[in-house]
DNA sequence: ATCTATTCCTGGCTGC
DNA sequence: TGCAGCCAGGAATAGA
């Protein structure tokens, strides 16, 4: 599942791809798949990719004319450069949006949104009106910019489950299932444990375990669980380095315990009934 | 502010 | 071997 480190790698990987060059016909193969989109992804064409970003969990691209496209991946969402005539037959049912990509006026290769489950979006209009959407607005600061005596502060100021406050991407943006139970479990914090009620030692050791878990893991190019793969097709390596996610009953790498599966706020959460005590 | 339930969607699993 | 039923999971949304 896509989260700020998979997110950013996508990034980096298509940047290279992506810049300078000018968008030619668009296919809409899944129109569910177009979020309530400013504008229809046909608006693109013609222009060129200026920057590509991301925020949260959001992928965010800048083209000429004052244009953009925002992309969300969700759960299954894959973006990747493929030769016009390339797509694999295994890809085949699942490819939902095809952008041309043109450099010199001259057609040259595709990029495809895939997405099986189809939980993914990509929205097209101009910038503004993107950056505009409830969605984006929303979004709470990145963990990674947010410093320490902010953090504590944040956290103080909030009754729910610490698990809970973590995936809000009102309250920060970019972490998802797995590393709010990584960056818990670093932390040695219960994940029902209420956020006001996090001292201030326990709070610097989760602002700082969410800042290690999350450049780990970037490093590693992401976590390849379900079908997380690069743009080229290629995994990422920190699934391995995973200590609690989707550890039920194995042994805690600090204690032995049995690692423990409960259920937060309708997620699958994973950690250490004795490092991470909610007292 | 915070909680719960529901919806979206499909592959993969379990149990018969 | 086949099939029904269930589940995961991010985020929006509605309602309490």
């Amino acid at each position: 599942m896509p989260e700020l480190p998979e997110v950013e790698t996508v990034v980096r990987a298509l940047r290279p791809h992506l810049i300078g060059r000018e968008v030619g016909e668009v296919d809409v193969l899944a129109p569910s798949s177009i979020g309530g989109s400013p504008m229809s992804p046909n608006a693109l064409q013609g222009k060129r990719f200026e920057a590509l970003k991301r925020r949260g969990k959001y992928i965010l691209a800048d083209l000429s004319e004052g244009m953009g496209m925002a992309v969300h991946l969700r759960m299954t969402g894959w973006l990747g450069i493929r030769p016009r005539s390339g797509i694999p037959k295994e890809d085949a049912p699942y490819v939902r949006v095809v952008f041309g990509l043109r450099r010199r006026g001259r057609e040259g290769e595709v990029l495809v949104f895939r997405d099986i489950r189809r939980f993914g979006r990509v929205w097209c209009g101009p910038r503004e009106a993107l950056l505009a959407l409830p969605a984006l607005k929303k979004l709470g600061p990145e963990p990674l910019e947010v410093d320490c005596e902010a953090f504590r502060r944040m956290l103080k100021q909030r009754r729910g489950r610490i698990k809970s406050l973590l995936l809000d991407q009102t309250f920060v943006a970019g972490l998802g299932n797995i590393y709010t139970d990584e960056a818990l479990f670093a932390a040695r914090i219960h994940p029902q444990k209420q956020a006001c009620r996090i001292g201030r030692v326990a709070a610097d050791r989760l602002h700082a375990s969410i800042g290690d878990v999350l450049r780990r893991a970037l490093d590693a190019g992401g976590s390849s669980i379900d079908d997380f793969r690069h743009p080229d097709g290629s995994p990422g390596w920190f699934q391995r380095a995973l200590q609690v996610y989707g550890r039920d009953g194995e042994a805690c790498g600090r204690c032995e315990t049995g690692i423990k599966r409960i259920v937060v706020g309708q997620r699958g959460t994973w950690f250490c009934p004795r490092c991470q005590r909610n007292g």
